[in-house]
RNA sequence: GGGCGUGUAGCUCAGUUGGCUAGAGCGCUGCCCUUACAAGGCAGAUGUCGGGGGUUCGAGUCCCUCCACGCCCACCA
């Protein structure tokens, strides 16, 4: 026996049936997966796995993607990479929020105290059906936070076990939560580094705020939905003549926040109304008609009204034509409730007065009526779908209400990194860097670099994540220093600033003039999530650790948050480390369902994964998921799943032959004396072997894993139904043991590497058959080489590396004849004549024995000729005995 | 409006520098309990390679153009 190789114990009827429940504990107690932390930087194969979001549950396209990074992950450890493979959950933010507001009927009011005495109500699932729809639980801020905390910590070990189940070779002693204190240390300490570098900076500014949520939104969180609106044509009065001047909006409940007109400035029809003034409908306010490129002469009556604010053009204008604010929206999306002191005559006010107060959609009914009473409305209102900007998870349209937020410097305005180097131009020369898996999504990240229109606001007004680790001095009067925020030192973090103290103070003086004030908000949750690498890396905790790891090696993620996970983890990498975070990125496609739509919880078509690894196995849904290319969107096709299930099941029945009777006194020693393996056959196969593990090891190199799993598979079927039924009848020893010996050997070589080859995929019932007759974990042994075959297959003849595929072609005549004689394949052939070219009769006539033996052929006869042909003459049928007629 | 991708058998997809009659699996049809496998095996039928032009001895593969679908991006009054 060669080392390596245990005793044999190969079961009588070998089954899939719960492999995942022996193997994954088995698994965890031997610490197979164990990230090795001796090994140094270059043999260390780091992965920034995505954190899942643990609101909700995972589905099938987690598994789908997360299976496609398990398979490089699987590749690389038997390649001898020490895997640093870490898990973490992304727990931080609003889906979470919503979650628990849900699950427990709760709301957050933050005035109200802390209750140390709190207990989780009970879930509203579980009430009676009377007690489902009372009014939420108002709670305290820090009742609230607690308590997302323990529903994520419950969600995580949910998650966790189908991970588990789904075979993921995670180091599960390296996990994270993003919302946990590790996280954020390192989302605080890299913020007071940005800020002392002067790339956090904070701004009263015009923002997108979602009224709902009452918060603000990054140019990120943006996503356009088509909503149905209507122009509203309006007439202003030149102030001098009175001559109406129409304009055309969608919004014209934002009339009396109208701070100027603007048309193009070459636009003939409006030359003689630039710098004059005209007065607006029903509030009378005199505003100023100006110039400005971006208006466009074809739209509506190619002059518009600007607002403060209805688009981001309105902005721009404000900004560039430096227009004075008037703003009517309030924070939480209503009219404001005070008549505006530049509304001065009567009529105005009154006109204003109804409309105060009013949510956004009323106040448009009530001065549409308004307008019509007054005669200011041309015509009906010309109704229109366009695109309107949501929050990606809100539900309502935003606003543009300006707002005190912080910053973070990526590129969108323009700024002179630590390198002296413009940082737009720096950042698009990381992601050229950066190699992309498939290469083309590269392009998605210059277009969403080119089209940032500012920096990454990175304040929320919510609760669940990481607080902005600053206080501000309170003035005499009792107004907050903003200027001049106080920073804690990096020693005390992770710091709260609406408990903590500041540096010299107490808490007598938190709010009191003379004193401080903690910021009330918390960061992005792509503020912290952009520090993934930092935090599973142990940046500033672990330095050992973060030598050995840091930049990663891989990047696994969507395309859809290209331009949210992967741009921000490049910016913060960039302006922390002066580096790319990573050297590649994989980005996985969709799931689509049948119906060629992305399964999504919102669409409702989402499959639940437990199921059907429940039904076909762990290995069968992680075939169907690594069949899906890298990049591409794959359909979801429990079709698949089947066919995975079949391809496990020959595994194990092929392995069972393979290492059936005859075989055991042979093991692997062909390795070392490799002129056990001489017959043709054997070395066809190897040579097809040799190949396989080129192009399936090429293809891992190139994170192309669908590629090495086809090549394997494809490899596999030929290797059970045409070398497996050939070569039959001399392992179980019909030509002697010489010739027996050759095809075990091959078996068994061929065996080994099969297994390897496929343990990416399928790493459960590889781990099965591998434990049958060999030392330790299949997921521990050596990527297959070269060294086991190169010796064999070194002098092979071409007639011998075109045996099998002439021998198999002549099997499958002969079947065929068989078949359509409607005979068992057992009969025997009386006569086989074969007439082909001079180089296949030499490649049948290498195999010659193996042929006559699997067909049953009496006598075969090879003729060479110019029209080939196969000539079967079946032996006379047994004759059988009667069946004795019923009566 | 700009860009990327996809379009091959009823379905899901291979087809790597252009090369002999275009492949696999599912599904379909027929046959076979053959000692690895009946939740199996063997065999069979099935294609204007989205349309049109071009380069070439030769194009599913390269070039141009058009069509359909998907996605990303865009200051969308």
């Amino acid at each position: 026996m060669s080392d390596g190789e245990s005793t044999r114990n190969v079961p009588e009827k070998p089954t899939l049936e719960g492999l995942e429940g022996v193997w994954g504990p088995r698994w965890e107690e031997q610490g197979t997966y164990q990230f090795d932390r001796d090994h140094r930087r270059e043999d260390v194969f780091s992965i920034d796995t995505p954190p899942p979001t643990v609101s909700g549950s995972l589905h099938v396209g987690h598994v789908f993607s997360y299976t496609h990074t398990d398979t490089i992950a699987r590749f690389q450890r038997m390649r001898g990479k020490a895997v640093f493979y870490p898990m973490g959950w992304d727990d931080n933010g609003l889906p979470t929020e919503r979650r628990v507001q849900n699950y427990y009927g709760v709301s957050c009011d933050t005035s109200l105290p802390y209750d140390a005495s709190f207990i989780a109500p009970i879930p509203v699932a579980e009430r009676p059906k009377d007690q489902q729809k009372l009014m939420p639980l108002a709670i305290s801020r820090r009742n609230f936070v607690e308590l997302c905390a323990q529903l994520t910590a419950a969600d995580e070990l949910v998650f966790e076990e189908l991970w588990r189940t789904l075979g993921l070779s995670v180091d599960w002693s390296m996990t994270y939560a993003t919302i946990g204190t590790r996280s954020q240390r390192v989302a605080q300490r890299a913020f007071i580094r940005n800020l002392a570098r002067g790339e956090a900076y904070q701004n009263e500014a015009p923002v997108l705020w979602d009224v709902d949520f009452t918060c603000a939104v990054a140019q990120a969180e943006l996503e356009d939905r088509e909503r149905p609106g209507a122009y509203h044509r309006i007439p202003f009065a030149r102030t001098d003549t009175g001559e109406p001047i129409f304009i055309e909006t969608t919004r014209p409940e934002l009339l009396p926040a109208c701070v100027a007109l603007v048309a193009h400035p070459t636009d003939e029809r409006y030359q003689s109304l630039f710098d004059t003034t005209v007065r607006t409908p029903l509030f009378d306010v005199e505003i100023p008609v100006r110039a400005h490129e971006l208006a466009d002469p074809e739209k509506g009556s190619g002059i518009a009204m600007i607002c403060t604010f209805g688009d981001l053009t309105d902005v721009i204008w404000w900004r560039e034509l430096d227009l004075p604010t008037r703003s009517v929206v309030t924070p939480n999306g209503r009219i404001a409730a005070d008549t505006p002191e530049w509304i001065s005559s009567p009529a105005g006010q009154a006109a204003y007065g109804e409309l105060a107060g009013k949510k956004i959609a009323g106040a448009q009914q009530r001065i549409v009526e308004l307008l019509i009473e007054a005669d200011a409305l041309d015509g009906e209102p010309r109704k229109i779908v366009h695109d309107v900007k949501f929050f990606e998870k809100g539900d309502r349209p935003l606003e543009i209400i300006t707002s005190r937020q912080w910053y973070l410097r990526n590129g969108g305005r323009a700024f002179t990194d630590a390198n002296g180097d413009d940082l737009r131009e720096a950042l698009l020369r990381r992601g050229k860097e950066l190699q992309w898996h498939p290469g083309h999504m590269a392009v998605r990240y210059d277009n969403w670099v080119n089209g940032l229109n500012g920096d990454w606001l990175v304040s929320r007004q919510r609760y669940f994540g990481v607080p902005i680790p600053l206080w501000y001095p309170v003035n005499a009067d009792g107004t907050f220093d903003y200027d001049h925020p106080i920073s804690p030192t990096e020693d005390r973090l992770p710091v709260d600033p609406s408990t903590d103290l500041p540096p010299g103070y107490d808490e007598s003086q938190r709010g009191e003039p003379g004193g401080f004030v903690g910021d009330p908000d918390i960061m992005d949750t792509w503020a912290t999530s952009s520090l993934t690498p930092q935090i599973a890396c142990g940046w500033e905790e672990d330095s050992d650790l973060f030598a050995r790891t840091f930049p990663m090696d891989l990047r696994p993620q969507a395309h859809e948050i290209i331009r949210t996970w992967l741009f921000s983890t490049t910016v913060r990498a960039h302006l922390e480390h002066n580096a790319l975070p990573w050297a590649h990125a994989s980005i996985s496609g969709w799931v689509l369902d049948p119906d060629r739509k992305k399964m999504s919880k919102s669409k409702g078509n989402v499959v639940t994964p437990i199921d059907h690894i429940v039904t076909y196995g762990a290995d069968a849904v992680r075939y169907w998921a690594a069949s899906g290319r890298p990049g591409t969107d794959t359909a979801f096709d429990e079709g698949q799943m089947k066919i995975g299930r079949r391809l496990a099941i020959k595994i194990l029945n092929a392995s069972k032959f393979a290492l059936g009777p005859g075989s055991e006194t042979i093991g692997l020693f062909a390795v070392a004396n490799p002129g056990i393996i001489n017959e043709p056959l054997d070395k066809a196969l190897l040579a097809e072997l040799s190949a396989l593990i080129t192009d399936a090891t090429n293809a891992f190199e190139s994170y192309d894993y669908a590629r090495a799993l086809e090549r394997t598979e494809a490899f596999f079927w030929r290797f059970c139904d045409q070398y497996l039924e050939l070569v039959k009848g001399r392992a179980y020893g019909a030509q002697g043991d010489r010739a027996a010996a050759s095809t075990h050997a091959t078996l068994q070589i061929t065996l080994a590497t099969i297994l390897r080859l496929f343990a990416p995929f399928l790493p459960y019932v590889t781990e099965e058959v591998w434990s049958w007759w060999r030392e330790g974990s299949v997921h521990r042994a050596e990527w297959p080489n070269q060294s086991a075959i190169g010796g064999v297959i070194s002098d092979i003849t071409e007639a011998e590396r075109a045996s099998l595929a002439a021998a198999a072609n002549a099997l499958g005549e002969i079947r065929k004849a068989k078949t359509e004689a409607k005979t068992s394949l057992k009969t025997a052939v009386a006569e086989c004549v074969i007439v082909a070219d001079a180089a296949t009769i030499d490649a049948l006539d290498a195999a010659r024995l193996d042929l006559i033996e699997a067909g049953i052929v009496t006598a075969l006869e090879l003729v060479v000729g110019d029209e080939p042909s196969v000539t079967v003459t079946l032996a006379p049928a047994p004759t059988l005995a009667p069946t004795p007629t019923p009566t």
